[in-house]
Formats: structure tokens, C-alpha cells, sequence
DNA sequence: CTGTATCCTTAGGGATACTG
DNA sequence: CAGTATCCCTAAGGATACAG
């Protein structure tokens, strides 16, 4: 069934999370985008093993907002393949974000030592343009 | 209580869903970073109404996780401030790329429409670049 | 005002079996 | 393999009262 869609708030952040604000939506995104993973089956084994009811209503959920799409594959009818809309792939920004956020403060992540490298060095500057761009009011929320 | 914490994985999207994955705690976040609140109260009162032992629970997760950190108003001293750690302001870019991608698919969202225009015209470039990025396999997942 | 505590309801989610 | 369906349980979360 479809979820009800009830904003909390016209705030852009709840609006991402009244999508995403559970613990696997957006591990289904991540194989798509970054694992290239295609189908039910190799979504449902992902290290973080996912249950199949919850699979499957998350890609229901993914559909109806129009992030994901379904097609038949066409070298085997009885396969479903899943790909992202413009919407979804526009998600990759939030993800590397996020990877470059976990990068450095998770000790634990297994997050290649280049992007390490990469997001330690760049840090201090996008956040001193983000930050610039905050005095202009470019990203206050009222 | 301190929620124990157990990884499902060590993926680093993995690692910031265990953390962020739910509807409010990033609320919070957007609320320090976005907003300028510092106190309870203020959490309290913001437009999606979260409930208070729902805002005392993740004030301690994300003191525990060391996003945050707390400290007596020197001005009022039964007045308690929370400020965001290092760690808790390098969550900014994830914001904001959340914050740009509803600005580009949510027609309801009140984001300033310079931000609109701005997400939209850099989006492009933005992704091209982490895309070639994903080309040297930097953000590649095993 | 800053939290805790309690009660209660619902939604999220694990396990597993089952269907086309 | 791609889903549905069911059972059951726990965690999330709303409402509200209360304490320092």
C-alpha cells in the first residue's frame, strides 16, 4: 500500500526525511548508485540484510516518489531490473556527504584511504564556501 | 540510557544511518546549523513538533556520538546551551545537498529561490565531477 | 525552563513460509 | 528469482504528568 504522504513541515530537510528518514531506504539507493546492483535478489543480500517484506516496501515507496523505475530485462523476461530516475541519481551528492563525513570520523568505515585524503584536504574549504555562501543567506531556513 | 551501538555494517552510508536513521535527529541538526537555536526549549517548539522525551533521547545519542556538546549559559545559569563539535558542523554539507536536491523536486519546499536556481545550474557540473571521480573508482564500494 | 518518567499506541522490522 | 503474506515482537514515538 502507499504510504499516506503527510509533510510534518514545508522545511526541504523533512522533506528528505520523510522519504529517507529510516535505516534502509537509503542503503537501497547506495547499491544502485555505488554497488551497481540491479535486482531484488542482490539488493536483499547486502551485508546489512535487509528483511524481503521491508525490501520490497521500500521499493514500492521508492517508485511511487519517482526515484526508482522498474523495466523488465530484456535478455531474461522473468527479471526485474531497477534503475534511478534523474531524481534518484541526483542523489549521489548526499551520498558522497555522507561517505566523506563517515571517512573521517568513523574509524572504522572501509572507505578507500584515497577519499580519506581527499575529503580531510577539501574539508576545511567547502565548508569555508558553504559557509560564505550562509553570510549571503543563500541557505537560511527561516 | 546509551543506545548500544551496533553496526550492521562498515559501510560509511551504514555508519551515518545508524546514527541519523530516523525522522528527527537530523532535525536537530538542521535546527543548530540552520536555525541558531541552542537551547531545549527551542528544539521544542520547532514546526514539526517532536516530542520532548523524543529530543532528550537524541540530545544524548548525538552527545554520546560527540556531535554535540553542552554547556551552561554563562548569562542564565539554569539555562543549558548545546553547540554543535567539529564533528557535528561537518555535517553542513550533507544538509545542504539535501537541502538542494528538494530545492530541485520538492514543489512545496520554502527554500529561497536563489537556492533553487543555484542547485539547478550547478547540478550538472556537480555530479559530472563526482561521476568522473567515480571513473578513478574513488567512491567506488566494495 | 530543562529535562524525566510513564503510559500507551503504532509503525518498523525480523523470521519464515509461500506463490507465480 | 521476484515478490506476498503472516506472525510476532520490539522500538519509535505521541501525550501527558511531573521533578529539579
Amino acid at each position: 500500500m502507499t504510504a499516506r504522504k503527510e509533510r510534518r513541515s514545508d522545511c526541504p530537510i523533512s522533506y528528505v526525511l520523510d522519504i529517507f528518514g529510516d535505516k534502509w531506504t537509503f542503503l537501497v539507493i547506495r547499491d544502485l548508485l555505488l554497488k551497481g546492483k540491479k535486482t531484488y535478489g542482490e539488493f536483499a543480500t547486502s551485508d546489512e540484510k535487509i528483511a524481503t517484506n521491508i525490501l520490497a516496501s521500500r521499493l514500492v515507496l521508492l517508485e511511487d516518489e519517482g526515484i526508482i523505475s522498474k523495466e523488465k530485462d530484456p535478455a531474461k523476461g522473468s527479471r526485474i531490473l531497477y534503475r534511478l530516475t534523474q531524481k534518484g541519481v541526483d542523489l549521489l551528492p548526499v551520498l558522497i556527504e555522507m561517505m566523506k563525513w563517515s571517512a573521517v570520523y568513523d574509524p572504522d568505515t572501509n572507505v578507500p584511504k584515497e577519499m580519506v585524503e581527499h575529503a580531510k584536504a577539501h574539508r576545511d574549504a567547502f565548508l569555508n564556501q558553504i559557509l560564505e555562501d550562509l553570510k549571503k543567506d543563500k541557505y537560511l531556513l527561516a
